[in-house]
DNA sequence: CTTGGAAAGTCAACAAAGCTGACATAAAAC
DNA sequence: GTTTTATGTCAGCTTTGTTGACTTTCCAAG
């Protein structure tokens, strides 16, 4: 509560001082800007009918095309009838694709559509659009301590699915 | 998709070349690394029959005590009948007081009591250690900048919001 | 070849947390 | 004295998560 936003006082090279009150910043930050992270996106969503959910099946099935169901459970963190409920319309409505295995034929494989990958473009346009335009604004160096902290901010777990398409992609 | 991670090639002094990759990554970070924001509250709450909703009315009557009902309405962003719900199961179980205004006696003012405020510490502790971990893991560099893309993210209603405490505590 | 277990799908029931719409009361504002 | 504001409440609906049970298919190990 004491001194604030006062330039943070560090001692030696890594260690910090954090006040609770500098916290504090960083995670209503966090909660202010998750919002304004999936405000655009929610929008075209409710357009058509469909929910954050389906943004997130639709994204992670574009990222890695042929993924299976029990993949993207894993990465969602959601349960089977969960992500199927969500992944069921979106088949019915020609958005998914939903492909037997070929080496293993209890997979199903998923992959967008045309249309499906119409409303993804239209999904990630408008969501990095936003991104850049923080970016901008918050210049080149504030990226990567934005990525950095966002990575140390997550369980171990979902970091190896962060990582996962980091060697081929980027 | 081509270059992906490498140093991100920069034009001038703040204009930034932003590869749909290096985009995507933001975006998958604030999806991955909010998960990991809000998992040990969640937990928390959990042993205790409250969810998020809860944690969120929590956090934003301790720091600004005696704040309305209208007023956390308009920093939280739902509907009255929403925030009610809430309101009511805190009130109920003495987590949250509730004073008649005494300038306006329609405004209710909301207060935390010891119990709710002992909540609240252990929510925020949790919350504050692993935001902590976070910033110390990353640099001290990366905070500020992990803040400044955070904040160049909000919608502007938000952002007032979040800056309306800067003025006396930081 | 049989059996065990994994992947997927489905049904049912439930809960959290959001929404709209309608309505009531008290108090402030005009 | 009328209107508006702040709050609270009732009812009903939606999205998205959860368990638990059960089936089908099929790989793999015995």
């Amino acid at each position: 509560m004491a001194d604030g936003e006062g330039p943070a006082p560090a001692r030696g090279d890594s260690l910090l001082f954090l006040t609770d009150e500098q916290l504090r910043k960083g995670i209503e930050a966090m909660f202010f800007a998750y919002r304004g992270f999936t405000a655009d996106p929610d929008l075209i969503l409710s357009e058509r009918g469909y929910g954050r959910a389906h943004h997130r099946a639709i994204h992670f099935i574009h990222r890695s095309q042929g993924t299976t169901v029990n993949n993207l459970m894993g990465i969602l963190g959601v349960t089977k009838q969960s992500l199927n409920r969500v992944l069921r319309t979106l088949i019915e409505d020609g958005l998914v694709r939903n492909e037997v295995g070929k080496r293993d034929k209890r997979e199903r494989h998923l992959y967008l559509t045309e249309t499906g990958a119409e409303l993804e473009r239209a999904l990630s346009d408008a969501q990095r659009a936003r991104m850049r335009d923080a970016y901008r604004l918050a210049g080149p160096e504030a990226v990567s301590g934005f990525r950095r902290v966002l990575e140390a901010m997550m369980d171990p777990q979902m970091q190896s699915h962060y990582d996962a398409l980091k060697e081929h992609t980027g």
